[in-house]
Order: structure tokens, then sequence, then C-alpha cells
DNA sequence: GTCTATAAGCAGATAGAC
DNA sequence: GTCTATCTGCTTATAGAC
């Protein structure tokens, strides 16, 4: 590996593009699920997608670069729900942290393998600006949030949260967990009493 | 690779041989720490510990044996230290758990980085009896003392609590949080909160 | 027991035909 | 734009000398 690589090469903007693009990223997706990091080769991407390395790399410059992209969509996602829900207060800390979670428990229950297997997988690769920006903006929705209701280190109850959070809902998710509701509820439990002891 | 093998090739008897393979084990730690698990080859691990491949091979069979090996250590003395703990009870929920927690804290930042490492690692290897069983005694221990305290589904709670607690010291250890304390009564605030809500 | 040298295999990446 | 074929480098693992 010359160089590390971490944007695409172009960002397709012709339909048929797109979903080679597409069926690429989800051929990583469903091999980190099945198979894992290990069995996830250019290669094997290739062959899972339907077409040859030779487009795959046409795409992206190179394996980091393909779990980059995976990664940066799938945080863009979270951050989304995260920011629709920031977006509806109740005004009661209890209820809108409740909220939170919820939204990020649904989200990490949709495909719970691939979730984690990013997770793990994040801290290991040289971030572009758009990732860390993305990650930044999950942190910054919480911690505003958590000041407005006048909470005390909202920085690092933010980043404390989002860990806990994550914890919990990884762990759950291997076991094989299904509950949303359940885990919800005692993520929630965990995070309030976090901030109201 | 041939095939998956993860037991140490022989439990070495003699003085010298102890040493070499701590060494060994030592210079995988180190490069995990400093490095990461994609420079964690053979022959990186042989080099750093000063010993060939080839006396490496002699100890053990393969770089998974070697990983397996790393964290069974790391496994054991965590969970010889929450042990430990749990023999001696406050018979007080609260002080309980904040003991519990400060021992998994303060094991997790004596070297954050590795315990990290191992944490990601942990789930991708193909775990041998042993070290499944030192994680069901950690989940035990837990969960044997939740339920003396009368607390509903001890074991659930026990996957929960142990899993909120890595999530969080390994987010903090990422960081760079070297504030024990502070950490601690943080994590222990979680875990109250979530036992007596 | 430990070393050096090397075999064997594979992953990442590219060139060039179509 | 996509494919096939191929190259290069690296990693695991072993053989055989000392």
């Amino acid at each position: 590996m010359s160089k590390i690589v971490v944007d695409p090469r172009k960002r397709p903007r012709q339909r048929r593009s797109e979903a080679t693009v597409d069926a690429i990223l989800e051929a990583a997706a469903r091999i980190l699920e099945s198979d894992g990091l290990d069995a996830l080769t250019t290669n094997a991407v290739a062959d899972r997608a339907g077409v040859s390395v030779g487009s795959l790399y046409q795409y992206f410059p190179g394996k980091t670069a393909l779990l980059a992209e995976l990664i940066r969509r799938e945080r863009g996602a979270l951050v989304r729900r995260i920011a629709a829900t920031a977006a509806k207060p109740a005004s009661n800390l209890e209820a809108d942290v409740a909220a939170f979670i919820d939204a990020a428990v649904a989200h990490q229950l949709t495909r719970p393998a691939l979730a984690r297997a990013l997770d793990f997988l994040e801290p290991t690769l040289p971030l572009d600006a758009e990732s860390s920006t993305l990650n930044a903006n999950l942190a910054d929705i919480v911690s505003a949030f958590l000041m407005r209701h006048g909470v005390t280190a909202p920085e690092q109850a933010a980043r404390d949260l989002i860990a806990l959070t994550k914890g919990m809902v990884d762990a759950a998710g291997m076991t094989g967990e299904t509950d949303h509701a359940g885990l919800s509820s005692r993520v929630t439990r965990a995070a309030v009493g976090y901030l109201l002891r």
C-alpha cells in the first residue's frame, strides 16, 4: 500500500455508476456482517458485487477508501436521525434523552452486525475531514442539548453518554438481542442515572 | 493459514523458555499499543522481542495463538482483580458497585491502549475454552453479586454493566483521559442509575 | 533451542485489451 | 467503463544448519 487514500476517486454522477458504487458498498457491508474484516478483500467485494476488481478500483482508490465511505454513509444516517430527534424536543430532560437513545438503538439494531463492525473499525481508519466532522456533529448535537438543560460539563457528558450507549448496544447486538424497547429503556436508565445523580 | 490454532504449542516449564515467552508476548503488546493490529506481524513481534521467527513458532503455533494468550493473561488479571473485590463486600449495593468499577477502571487505565486493542480484538478471535471461561467468570461474579442484592434479571444486568463500563472506559482511554477517580465516579453514576431506577 | 533462509500463498493494486 | 491477467510485496510458516 503506497499511501493511504480515503477519498473516493470520484463522486459518480451517472445513474449507472451510482448503482455500481452502491452494489460495491452493499457487498462490502454484507461481507463484514457475515464473515468479518479479514474476509473483506477487494477481490471478495468485487465478486460479491458482481463486478471485477478493476471496476472497484475505478471508484475507490483502495480498500481503505471503501471502508471510509461505508462509515461515512452509516454515520451520516445516524447523525441525521439524531438531529431529527433533537429538532423536536419535549423540553423534559428524561423524555428527550429517551428519544435520543431510542433513535440510536433503532439505528444500531437495523443491521447490528454491520453497526458493530463499523464501530470497531472506525478508530483504526485514518478518518478524513468529513467523517471526523460527522462524529463531531453527533457529539455537538448531544452536547448542545445537554447544555440547554443545564448539565455541567456537557461535552464530557456527551462523550460519556455516546460511549455508554455504544457499549451497551454493541454488546446486546452481539448476544443477538432484538428487543428494541427493552434495550432502549435499559440504556436510558443508565444515561439518566448518569445525568441526574 | 492452514487451520486456526489457539492453544500455545507447549506450556514452557524451563525458566529460560518462560522468559522468551514473556518477551514475545510483551513485544506483541507493545506493537499493539503503538502501531495497531496491522503492524503486528510475526516477524515484527520476533524482531521486537529480540528472537527469530523460528523461535516464536517454537512457542506459538501461529499468530492467533499468540493473541489468544495475550488476551488470556489480560483477562485473567482483570478477573482476579474483580474476584478479589467481590471477596470483601461492603454489603451496600452502591459502595460495592463503586468498588467493582474502580477495580475495572484501574485495570483498564494501566495500559489503556493495550486494553482497548484487546477488547476490540477479542470478538474476532476463535476463543478457546479457557478464555471463554474467563469471560463467563467475570459475568458470573458480577451476576452473583447482583443477585445477592436482589437485583432483578441479574445476568442481563451484569452483561449491561460490563458493557457500559467497557464502552465508557475504552472511549475515555481513547481521548487520553487519565483521571482515574473522575472516570470511575462517572461510570459508577451510570451503573447505579441503571440499577436503582 | 535458536538461528537463517526460503517456500508458499495471498492481498492489493495496475496494465492493457475489448 | 468493464474485464482479465498479472505483478509486486508482504506475511505466515517451515526446513535445515549450528
